[in-house]
DNA sequence: TAAGATACATACCATTTGGTATGTTTTACG
DNA sequence: CGTAAAACATACCAAATGGTATGTATCTTA
């Protein structure tokens, strides 16, 4: 039995913790659950992390790095027209919508509700995390509506209403057992996008 | 001291599990606070209800009732067009955002969040209340769209639609510590909705 | 190569956890 | 009135909880 290789304990628990947050929540997951999904000890677990809360508040950044990089390293960001990259990352989203529901829900969505309160350093965190998913799409939306403006809209606040969608869409899927209700958001807020900007959907290109 | 009064516990408990479970979450909340925000001992609890998470599905329900019959006895549902009613509901969330965030963040999205695999029983609970929010919405928006047919739409995928964006705008709110987010979420959905359905806003009607 | 320093593992601890066993008091009702 | 069943309260328990104390192996560096 292969012993878990020296310096891999903190990225261990961190991948541990992602996937039983976003299963079972922040309370919901003990500091022995962690160490037992990740292999390692609890003397490794509080020699990484002075405290449970620490960990999550790690975690949450480890997850905005991550997923930030996934989206970043997309194709769709070279495409030309700004509008375009925001239709195609819309398209991306959906695509991650055939995984099971605990992995494409929100780590930072789902331990700020119920830590905002109790845990305000986990709960920054959170925010953080929201507002970089949040500053990647509206780096495109700040650029279509240069090309376009509309009027009383802000790339903030369409970027915004993103996070709102994903997040609110991630609720009801895990309510309803099924990503079907987080889809037809993403196809409401594209119809949304479309109307604002004034780009019909193409024949064969919108929502499969 | 006043002993509280026989036959309120159960009560009592509902009323604690309502107010705790928006602060710190299901698993954040013990059987012991529950009972000391209730002023009930452990005994009545486990009187009441046959474990915690008996109680889980017993809140859930009662939160449903409750907010259920707070919609609908609403003054707005008397307006003769079915559209009017739609907005006066935005307006309604959007005048409920000015309590403090526990207060108006949801019972059911917060628990389904941390219990959908692990509490079916929960989850199915959950599921429940936020369909009983839609149908209320979903009412007026087939009598709106009976009277003005929009091309792809259906009353369910709207009424969803609603939902993604009250739940989406409570995560953002927690995160944030500002309930902005969630009243901006309202703003972009009436926008869509008067799109969608031709009816420009009406001067000094609009979000104010 | 000696000597910290780092990265773990093991064993343990006080407290909290959900839950039970067993009372006592109040109410419904024949 | 008597009696049974609710509706609680009190006391208790085994297990799980977050956290610590202390040991040991590995790595770095002078």
């Amino acid at each position: 039995m292969t012993r878990t290789p020296r310096g891999e304990a903190r990225a261990l628990l961190l991948g541990a913790a992602t996937d039983l947050i976003r299963r079972r929540g922040f309370a919901g997951t003990s500091v022995d659950d962690l160490c037992a999904a990740a292999g390692v000890t609890k003397g490794a677990f509080f020699h990484h992390f002075a405290s449970k809360a620490d960990l999550g508040v790690a975690v949450v950044r480890h997850w905005t790095e991550t997923t930030g990089a996934m989206f970043a390293a997309h194709a769709y960001n070279a495409k030309p027209d700004p509008l375009d990259r925001v239709f195609a990352y819309l398209d991306l989203r959906r695509s991650l919508l055939v995984m099971p529901i605990p992995e494409f829900s929100c780590v930072a969505g789902t331990s700020v509700q119920e830590t905002f309160l109790s845990h305000p350093a986990i709960r920054l965190a959170a925010d953080a995390s929201l507002r970089s998913g949040m500053a990647h799409v509206e780096a495109h939306l700040a650029e279509a509506l240069a090309l376009h403006p509309v009027a009383d809209i802000t790339a903030e606040s369409l970027a915004r209403l993103f996070q709102v969608a994903v997040q609110g869409g991630i609720v009801l899927a895990k309510a309803q057992d099924d990503p079907a209700p987080a889809r037809e958001a993403f196809d409401h807020l594209e119809r949304y996008l479309r109307l604002l900007f004034g780009r019909p959907a193409t024949r064969g290109q919108d929502s499969a």
